[in-house]
DNA sequence: CCCGTAACTGAATGGCATTCGGTTTCGGGT
DNA sequence: ACCCGAAACCGAATGCCATTCAGTTACGGG
């Protein structure tokens, strides 16, 4: 109870251990939390302000982790942003327990600054007007943070009754899988139907 | 304290306060919802599981209420689909409190069913394939979710530091709003770029 | 007309986030 | 080398919340 020779806690270690805790348990309480770290509930309030920055943290530390440091932004600008996303999503798929506490907390300024500097870079050297790209990188993020939640949403079920009220319904389901693929493949789709779009915009010039 | 005369609480009256509480506090609690409808808190299990249940009732509210009834199908394919997503998202929009409650709770099935069967009809019709429609149904809807989080989440602002190490993304930012039309105008965007990219699954079948 | 059940109340119960006072150790300034 | 303010932790306490349960009365089908 005395004041630990070597601290037993920093930001860094609350942020990954708060992150595998919600990956793992699917909910972040607090008195969970601070056994995981060996440690009194009270002593994470000496690092945090509380609750909600602790799942800022998690977002950061989703960041430092899975975060495409080594993401290649010399490629053509339709792969680069590909590449990206993809990334992306597979960051939060990585932590599917988290991801309805990630989805709600938006990401710290320093974090995203660095990722949208060189997205930007890279937009303006492909030719997109200066006020195209901030909404476009919006909406992509958007897509992805959406698919991000479909991914952790439990399957829907064909019940008997859609297949009697719902024939076209029926047959578009019969045509769907239902593992982890599902969703996967959604977001192949998604991502190219707008990437693709997006690449109308430059040509449209 | 007796059974009253009249019963005070269902299912769509509880569901209905909730959206509306919700909305104005930002946070759904038990007690304060109870207090909202008059009641004590234990009467509320006479009807509904739990909060959980009461979350879904605040989304079939949402979908009763706002969700579109008053959509013409008949229209081309692309511009159905568009008025859809937008009356999608509006919907969300017109209850900005209660957007993170929602987004983490999916839509009982009865009312998916409906909605989904005249799409399904739509987009076969239109000629897609019966193996591309719920991919790029379930795309869409994760575009107009993630748009939703956008709608209600802070903006993002221009620090200083950004300007000095952030030369791009602060040029890129200055031509962006900072008001509720920033997301508004993302939306359009990323809407727009996606429903062109689907045209281009038709014609290269 | 009666009884099982429905609708509500009020008082628990247990858990959680957060705060505060107390204890020991650290480390910068002199 | 020493001292003192601040830092890091613990334990107890507070207040709110979701949920449960026993009790009370009214409804309505047989």
């Amino acid at each position: 109870m005395p004041r630990p020779r070597t601290p037993l806690l920093d930001r860094r270690r609350i942020g990954a251990a708060a992150l595998r805790l919600a990956d793992e348990q699917g909910t972040l309480t607090i008195p969970a939390l601070a056994r995981a770290l060996g440690v009194a509930p009270s002593a994470l309030y000496h690092h945090v302000s509380g609750r909600t920055e602790i799942i800022s943290l998690m977002r950061e530390e989703l960041a430092l982790t899975t975060g495409g440091a080594d993401q290649d932004w010399s490629q053509p600008w339709a792969q680069a942003l590909e590449a990206w996303a993809r990334s992306y999503l597979a960051a939060f798929a990585a932590h599917p327990g988290a991801v309805p506490l990630l989805a709600v907390a938006p990401l710290a300024e320093p974090f995203i600054h660095a990722m949208y500097e060189k997205i930007a870079e890279l937009l303006l050297a492909a030719g997109f007007a200066e006020a195209q790209v901030m909404p476009l990188v919006t909406a992509l993020e958007s897509f992805i943070l959406g698919s991000a939640l479909d991914l952790v949403s439990p399957p829907v079920m064909v019940s008997d009754v859609t297949r009697e009220t719902a024939p076209h319904l029926s047959a578009v389901l019969d045509q769907t899988p239902t593992d982890h693929t599902r969703a996967q493949h959604s977001f192949d789709t998604g991502l190219r139907a707008m990437l693709t779009g997006f690449g109308h915009l430059l040509s449209d010039n």
